[in-house]
DNA sequence: TTGTATGCGTTATCAG
DNA sequence: CTGATAACGCATACAA
């Protein structure tokens, strides 16, 4: 008993159920009692009751560990995120982990806080655990991160941006492509100045990338920025956007984040800022909040969840040997019109 | 190579690195290689520099899984939350992961989508894994659970609510009593008739509760509910205001949720109904959105993160040996007031 | 400070 | 369909 200490030292001083203890009470071998578990199809139908009694009555509970040592197989996958609390990345843990739940594989969770060497040392990590794959954020990873993956020949996605030659696959879409569209959308519907905020990682980067590119090109002049640390608070968003007008007057801003447009919507009904009349908010990755809030956000959708299932699918399916039909999946992304802009 | 076939299974054929052989490399016994990873303050300088230019050269990485099973100890903490998705779970596994992550502790993450029999099938999942702690979220739970983990002798947490009896410790609050104090704080602003939005479970049904009896105390009547399945969607919150509408026009509503509370302010604006003026929106958790949006959001912050992180120092130090001063921690509560009310 | 012997609880292999 | 035996790779206990 966990609350007793007395009890508890009893406890775990006697020694746990094991297979064998099974085994005995059910008057077979111990592989027996491991087929009943792992495959019960193999054994006769009495067999398999016998063994199935015997572990109830003793409330035999396997020891996975001792099974992941002896099959070289731990039913496991790592996912490292930056930040958990940056819901676009909680949806596609949500979808990995309802890729993966119906087949026995759990989950462990390494969070980065946007730093490189984190991540390294999180790999490092989870590659000792034996993971049985491994699903990151981003294409850019510490030095070392590509080749100690190689070399354990673990499967592993990348998810959330996109390049060629991915370490094995790759389950994302082109960041650069999506700023671009976003400016180009902006300026199509006659917007000239054109300001940005964002986090301050390589993704969101790569947004800013292809929207100055798409603005310069489009004829728009230079394009406000403001970076931020945190990447998803809406009111640091707002703060943000004192900073970028006291510089001028941007007709439309576009953030690389939903939450952070939010922010930016709310803090122009305190400034009484019309929106879009006075200025357009367009946001990125279309999560609820943006068809909840008033005007309705237009927002670049990015099938986050989607990202994680299809991760999960290929991890999958490279498991059971499958050699994948594509290593590298681009989702793409979709403007979605809403009233903002 | 994982990309590639062939190379990848030479490789896999290939026995991995292990200890032996870095402990022959470096002319010491294994156990040395051993103590050189876990206590290195053991070692002579001159053995201890010998052995870790051993491991990189052999680019060792250690099986913490055979490491698990000889020493009973996995070095893994499960936290099992409803989902992911809702940001108030997203914040206390944030803590959680904030407050392991220094000793070497990592997370396995299971999901329930608010269903006890799946808690219960992960509860055995991870007991199975041998995990050295459990986090549980709410104090209700299948029948089997507490008796299993007991037995497993596995310190477990529960965390977001309050009981006496916890199966092992609980760093939460009272929900119920989160819910009077909400129902208290309206009345005592004047307003008379009362709305509540929320989710289906436990907690939220919990906050109803108390909400309900102390409106009822308080000499208002009964208190229009609407009960939503998903229990973080902003827009659903909207929709579930229009249902409230239709059966009369509250002046104060409680949500379980400030995403739920969002939602309805976001409707308000649509629907041009004045808030407070006509609409009192009180929330609940205090998320960082609250403190956003126009008007700002009156809340009650539960500190989310920090329930996580008390969750992980009450591990560690269980699992230290150290007896905890308090098996039962309450958090408590407090009203932010703002805007809205 | 370092080493030897042994066990952790399961699954793979091969045999029957 | 069932079983005997040998790994799996590391840590603990004890000894030197």
């Amino acid at each position: 008993m966990a609350a007793d200490p007395p009890t508890r030292k009893r406890i775990a001083e006697t020694r746990s159920v094991r297979m064998v203890d099974v085994a005995r009470a059910a008057g077979v071998s111990s592989i027996t009692v491991s087929r009943a578990l792992n495959s019960p199809d193999k054994l006769s139908p009495a067999t398999l009751r016998k063994v199935r009694t015997a572990i109830d009555r003793l409330r035999y509970v396997p020891n996975l560990t001792a099974g992941s040592l002896a099959s070289n197989r731990s039913h496991t996958i790592a996912v490292i995120v930056p930040t958990i609390s940056n819901s676009i990345f909680s949806e596609t843990i949500d979808g990995l982990a309802r890729a993966l739940a119906p087949h026995g594989y759990q989950l462990l969770l390494g969070q980065t806080q946007y730093r490189l060497e984190e991540e390294a040392a999180l790999v490092q990590a989870f590659l000792g655990r034996r993971v049985d794959g491994l699903v990151l954020t981003g294409v850019r990873h510490a030095r070392g991160v590509r080749s100690s993956v190689m070399r354990a020949a673990t499967p592993v996605v990348e998810t959330w941006d996109l390049r060629d030659r991915p370490i094995n696959m790759l389950a994302g879409f082109s960041n650069v492509a999506a700023g671009r569209t976003a400016a180009r959308y902006l300026l199509d519907r006659g917007y000239r100045s054109l300001a940005f905020i964002g986090g301050e990682d390589d993704r969101s980067a790569k947004r800013l990338q292809g929207f100055r590119d798409q603005a310069l090109a489009g004829g728009a002049g230079a394009v406000a920025t403001a970076l931020l640390p945190s990447a998803s608070n809406p009111a640091e968003a707002g703060q943000a956007l004192s900073r970028i007008f006291a510089s001028g007057r941007p007709r439309a801003i576009f953030c690389s984040n939903d939450m952070l447009a939010a922010g930016v919507l709310f803090e122009c009904a305190r400034l009484r800022i019309g929106v879009p009349g006075e200025l357009a908010i367009m946001g990125f990755a279309d999560l609820p909040i943006a068809a909840s809030v008033e005007p309705r956000l237009t927002s670049i959708q990015v099938r986050a969840t989607g990202m994680g299932m299809l991760a999960g699918q290929m991890l999958l399916g490279e498991l059971r040997g499958e050699p994948p039909r594509e290593r590298v999946v681009d989702l793409g992304y979709a403007v979605v019109e809403r009233a903002s802009t």
